[in-house]
DNA sequence: AACCATTCCAACCGCGGAGTA
DNA sequence: CTACTCCGCGGTTGGAATGGT
């Protein structure tokens, strides 16, 4: 109690100390960021009070570290997020919930805001329009078994068009209908005869977990990985998720992908060139297309 | 064109841990 | 061991941008 009070009082002083210096609150201007980054350039990073007093500006040493690291960095990764760093959020986010930092660790230029941002304007959006609330089971296991799975499919057609730029889209198309409607019907079966339980749930879960950590982390290694959907798991299988071996998706065909459009030499899946051929996909930043939307929409009602 | 609602993201805030004198 | 400072994290907010009526 009594250091609580302590620090209170330490809070107002600085708060004070920081009105008398006349510290700037708010955007930052274009002089601000040159100085900030004039600074770093010559002395480096850290020590940010310091360093905020030093380089001449009249910020907090947080208010430098938080421009720096979240926007003035040179290895800022700029643009939308791509569907493998929306799979790898997911995927990481079931793991480590609202480790932000440690996630954002595995998404090379991507910040810790920027992926909170999105978890709360995106993921967060599709589970209140989903009327569900983004901690209960029921929405980690659609992201687990609906959403992941689908990005997965997402991706590989894209990588399948730009392997085969000439092929035709409707063999695809077709593919993922058919999957989708396993897909459906499976998930659709597990709504309205529960015949899993929590405990051969979370076990399947955690296999999936595990196999993904064990080829995935650190994320560079998921140029190798093989993506377990959720349904099933080879080496655990659970008869209950009724699920063929044969659904589990080779993962590898990223490899050639995930890094290279970073540098702007492989394949960018936000490039227009590529956008007619990816089944109408918005990859720009919509984690459920529309189509998507109005499946869960439909496997939720089982429930209802 | 004007207004309102919604989305998105940069920036701030409070807290707790690590380091140090 | 204590007091203090600094740093980093996660949660929250404010306002610009965008979309709808």
């Amino acid at each position: 109690m009594e250091d609580v009070k302590a620090r209170a009082c330490i809070r107002k002083i600085q708060s004070c100390e920081e009105d008398q210096l006349d510290l700037i609150r708010g955007p930052w201007t274009v002089e601000e960021d040159f100085k900030l980054i004039n600074y770093i350039a010559v002395h480096g990073e850290g020590r940010w009070n310091s360093l905020a007093r030093c380089a001449g500006l009249k910020r907090t040493g947080k208010s430098c570290r938080l421009r720096w690291l979240n926007y003035l960095r040179p290895d800022i990764r700029r643009g939308n997020i791509t569907l493998e760093e929306q799979l790898l959020i997911l995927e990481l986010h079931s793991r480590w919930g609202n480790r932000w930092s440690k996630i954002a660790q595995h998404l090379p230029g991507r910040t810790d805001n920027e992926i909170k941002n999105y978890w709360r304007t995106r993921v967060q959006k599709h589970a209140k329009q989903l009327k569900c609330d983004v901690n209960s089971k029921q929405f980690k296991d659609t992201v687990r078994y609906l959403w992941m799975p689908r990005l997965v499919e997402r991706i590989q057609a894209a990588s399948a068009a730009t392997a085969s730029v000439t092929s035709t889209t409707d063999t695809v198309t077709a593919q993922l209908s058919l999957r989708r409607e396993v897909i459906g019907n499976e998930y659709a079966a597990q709504q309205v005869t529960p015949s899993y339980t929590p405990e051969n749930l979370s076990t399947a879960t955690a296999a999936s977990s595990d196999s993904f950590e064990a080829q995935v982390s650190p994320v560079s290694d998921l140029t190798n990985c093989t993506y377990n959907n959720g349904f099933h798991v080879n080496n655990n299988s659970n008869p209950d998720y009724g699920f063929q071996a044969s659904s589990q998706v080779d993962y590898s065909d990223l490899s050639d992908n995930y890094y290279d459009h970073r540098g702007g030499v492989g394949m960018d899946y936000q490039s227009s060139n590529y956008q007619p051929l990816l089944d109408g996909c918005d990859l720009s930043d919509n984690l459920l297309s529309a189509e998507d939307f109005l499946f869960l929409q439909q496997q939720f009602s089982f429930n209802i």
